[in-house]
DNA sequence: TTCATATTGGAACAAACAGTCAATAATAGA
DNA sequence: TCTATTATTGACTGTTTGTTCCAATATGAA
């Protein structure tokens, strides 16, 4: 009863989202969106909306991913300590490319702050998660014996996942991954027995 | 042998700073510099050059005075486990407006990562003078017995920065000042013998 | 007072911006 | 094959952007 999309929506997500992750919501124009993507600027219209409607979707496109792929790793399978290492780690294994994107919900925040309620929604469930799947990380780690007997698991959680943005603000601004690697391996020792 | 200017420049530097600390430097124009500067448009480029000029004076002239002050309070009279919990507990005490601001630093970071070489020289600058002023402290707090006797005080210094960086984050993103100093508490912690 | 120079506000600039419109092209059901 | 409906294309809208030009104004030195 009508014609096809050209194009792949995902795709075209994907490339936007990427797009945004690099340049930021404000720096980022629509001949930059379609460009990357490779559709026109009405196909863009038509299936999502307008810029605000399409960052916003790439955003949670993103947080999406990241965070479930955050969380596979954390309830790997192996010890609570190996888990954490690789987790806070993780950052100073990337390519130097990668490194210099960060996080696009850190950037968010920077860019958004408590501004736009839409984006910080977004944020906070996903937060929470994150907050959770942790939780339950160094509860199994406390256990097992791999963490402080003493721990104060909901500090530790939210701590660790303060770090976490610390590390990736520091990574966007050229920490050598030799540093950032000393400030996760000080950071797991802490949450050790000593 | 000349007309004097009608505006105090370092008065309007500190107007153009609070714009591009609350907004950021795409979102900011011109139109919005001028007004809570309360100068002309060709006053403006005559004093600063142009908008990138401006931006970076602006954010010089912030690093200058935010490291100032944080310096001054790690090295100010006291134990330094008592200075550590202030530096550490300083955000969470902000009124919600500064907190809502994040940090200028933190924010140039997002926007600009390594892309612009000026901002990244005067954040590293800055950056090394912070690690010197906490490296002391550390030092400092090991010997007087504050802190633990085994603490990697390069790794600790640099673990505090990352953290400090997460908290301004974490703030900027709408966390409760209660959730910042279970943050600042647990980081403390793990720094003292236990 | 007069001259030379700085400052100022407003008008003007081209370029870039987000978003729209209308004509054309493609497809699936009748 | 026709028709209804959607997709694509590129030109176009009005606005906002950063920046500059210009004429008017103010000032200190001669």
């Amino acid at each position: 009863m009508t014609r096809r999309k050209e194009f792949d929506r995902e795709q075209a997500l994907d490339a936007a989202r990427d797009v945004f992750w690099a340049q930021g919501y404000e720096p980022t124009s629509i001949e930059d969106l379609v460009r990357a993507m490779g559709i026109g600027r009405q196909s863009l219209y038509d299936t999502f909306g307008d810029k605000h409607a399409l960052y916003l979707e790439a955003l949670r496109r993103y947080t999406t991913n990241s965070v479930a792929e955050l969380i596979a790793l954390l309830r790997r399978e192996g010890s609570p300590k190996e888990t954490l290492a690789l987790v806070l780690l993780a950052e100073a294994a990337l390519p130097p490319e990668a490194r210099a994107m960060g996080c696009m919900g850190v950037n968010s925040i920077c860019e958004f702050g408590q501004g736009d309620s839409e984006v910080a929604s977004v944020r906070a469930a996903n937060g929470a998660l994150v907050e959770r799947a942790l939780t339950e990380l160094l509860t199994e780690g406390v256990a097992c014996g791999d963490l402080r007997a003493d721990l104060d698991v909901r500090a530790a959680a939210s701590s660790i996942q303060c770090t976490l943005g610390g590390l990736k603000v520091s990574s966007k601004a050229g920490a050598p991954p030799a540093l950032l690697r000393q400030i996760a391996s000080f950071t797991l020792d802490s949450l050790q027995a000593r």
